[in-house]
DNA sequence: CCATTTAACTAAACCGGTTTAGTTATTGTA
DNA sequence: TACAATAACTAAACCGGTTTAGTTAAATGG
């Protein structure tokens, strides 16, 4: 079974390749060929199952109908979550996507942001480190469409999709305020990223605005490589006698799980001794022991108002181009039995 | 900043395209390229960054250095893990991937080959919905590069990686046995796949090895769909005075979920009335209450080795095909709180 | 009835690379 | 000294589509 090709449709219909290709592509009648070579053309098209070479297509039409997705680590169930939105309206859409993980590297994304221009995608999807500022402003600068999802510059004026970590943080600290914990822990990780600095602000407001003073606040960083080891000394700190905390508050899911976990090991009551939320959620939450409080993303709307985005950014004349699209998204809050509720 | 092509390299060294062509390809030695112009060639093409259009590569070339991977859900964290895997492996090797789920829809993913073959991929990893065997045939017969994973079709000759179901779950049911166990209920999916299949076989084939009659069996089947609202009723079914199993086996991580899910609400208590284990696992099982044991997939192995084998294949000349590989991986067992062991 | 339109089509250039089949100048050999 | 071999290149075809700029024959208009 060989390859059906243009020329091939041509030969066999007696009519020249433009025809067949303006034909299959919709255009036939703004470029009036008739009826009836049109017909003859779409049906031995389907008849033989015809399905254009997508590089060819590409390569003459200088797009490719693909878009690169950029994300820092596709087995995060959070990224494979907003991944799986966007794939599925991309297809909807009619474009493929391509993905890569960062791995939180600089590097590692530039070099992809590099590599999937040179598979010539026609937009990118990408939640960045936030230390690749030259990349996005090349982008910008040659009027490249993308759209920044969950993490953006906040110095930079680009197309983003992010969520209101600010006001998620401050609904859970207040909350745990309104239950009548004075001593609030915020269990976070050592990051530049945007989303963690607002995540602790939130905090810091929360705390602020209900008049809780230095000494209820305990603000704990942990490195990224070693925060599962160094996550239970941590706790067993900041739950000595003199500054026992009555909550905390983990600024992210893996931070929450791997809390949980410590607390379980060191015995601390939960919610009793200790309530504890989280920012962001995995599918067990509902299930561990105790169930976690959390702040809820809205994972879909990401995905799908990022591909949105990049689509009408895509199909506009780069000229007149529209204006950046930011977008906050309010969180959801989704109380458990680990705040003590 | 305008794109460098190949010809602008050319024209301005006073060279042929050919030759740049030839060069950067690293077959300049082979072609008698000057020592000195290729030095020429490869220092201007680092200056100004030259990098290839690979769609248009791809096309004369007749391949594009991507791969295609098409499983039922990125959403899954099993399918997730392995997608980032698969990715992190084909990035070493040179490939891109792209990636699309079927929802275990057999025409969805038929139309995800076909579209993924238009795409010019040079090979497909698929988990397959199983029900799909003429478009697998069909690669087959074009001698298409592709292997199966997760899931294989028994009576086809094709490469494969996939896991020791049914050691698995036999391994898991021996281990419920030998804590004393005798009426160890199985709860799966309704489906047709050869895992499902071979993970029912190993429990039965269990039971049967340690002398349990029939009335130490209960299989219960629920609809992919529905699964969740009727786990609840169907364990209230089985742990009714009658017969009241006093363990179950889920035959993957999402029943699993549930069913503990389902077994809290009724408040039976784990392990002590009804203990229970799972087929694969998710990333909370060592947090839920009770910590769950579970067979576990190596999800490496799979991604590592698909991506392997697919690229051997790939390299290798169609011609002189080497002989298909089949890869059966062993699980672990990891034994948590929820056997009672 | 001849000049213009228009309908219906097509040849050839183009996208940006790779590759085949030469070409030219120089060196080696009989 | 003539002829083959080799070194160092290049022109042009090719990949499989899209698109521009025509061409031809019939229909319309003044």
């Amino acid at each position: 079974m060989k390859k059906l090709y243009l020329k091939d449709i041509a030969k066999n219909l007696n009519v020249s390749k433009t025809a067949v290709s303006l034909v299959l592509n919709n255009k036939g009648d703004e470029n009036k060929i008739s009826k009836e070579t049109q017909e003859r053309i779409i049906a031995y098209a389907k008849k033989y199952n015809y399905v254009p070479n997508q590089l060819a297509r590409g390569l003459s039409r200088g797009k490719s109908e693909t878009i690169g997705l950029i994300i820092p680590n596709i087995s995060d169930t959070f990224y494979a979550q907003i991944a799986g939105f966007v794939e599925a309206r991309a297809m909807e859409m009619g474009y493929t996507v391509v993905f890569s993980s960062s791995y939180e590297k600089p590097e590692k994304e530039s070099k992809l942001i590099q590599s999937m221009l040179n598979r010539q995608v026609d937009g990118l999807i990408i939640s960045s480190t936030q230390k690749n500022e030259k990349d996005i402003l090349r982008l910008q600068e040659n009027d490249f469409p993308f759209v920044l999802i969950d993490r953006h510059y906040p110095n930079l004026d680009t197309n983003y999709v992010i969520v209101d970590n600010f006001g998620g943080i401050y609904h859970a600290t207040k909350h745990l305020l309104d239950l009548g914990r004075k001593k609030i822990g915020f269990v976070t990780i050592k990051s530049d990223l945007d989303a963690m600095q607002q995540r602790l602000l939130g905090y810091i407001k929360a705390l602020d605005d209900h008049g809780v003073e230095q000494d209820g606040r305990f603000v704990s960083e942990l490195d990224q490589k070693t925060y599962v080891t160094d996550m239970a000394e941590m706790i067993r700190a900041i739950t000595t006698p003199e500054k026992r905390v009555d909550a905390l508050l983990f600024s992210t899911h893996y931070l929450a799980r791997e809390g949980l976990r410590a607390l379980n090991e060191l015995n601390i009551q939960i919610p009793d001794e200790v309530a504890i939320a989280s920012f962001s959620e995995m599918s067990a939450f509902d299930l561990v022991n105790p169930p976690i409080t959390a702040v809820i993303q809205p994972v879909q709307k990401i995905g799908d108002l990022a591909v949105d985005i990049l689509v009408d950014e895509m199909k506009g004349d780069h000229m007149i181009k529209t204006k950046d699209k930011r977008i906050v998204l309010d969180t959801n809050f989704k109380i458990r039995k680990s705040c003590g509720a």
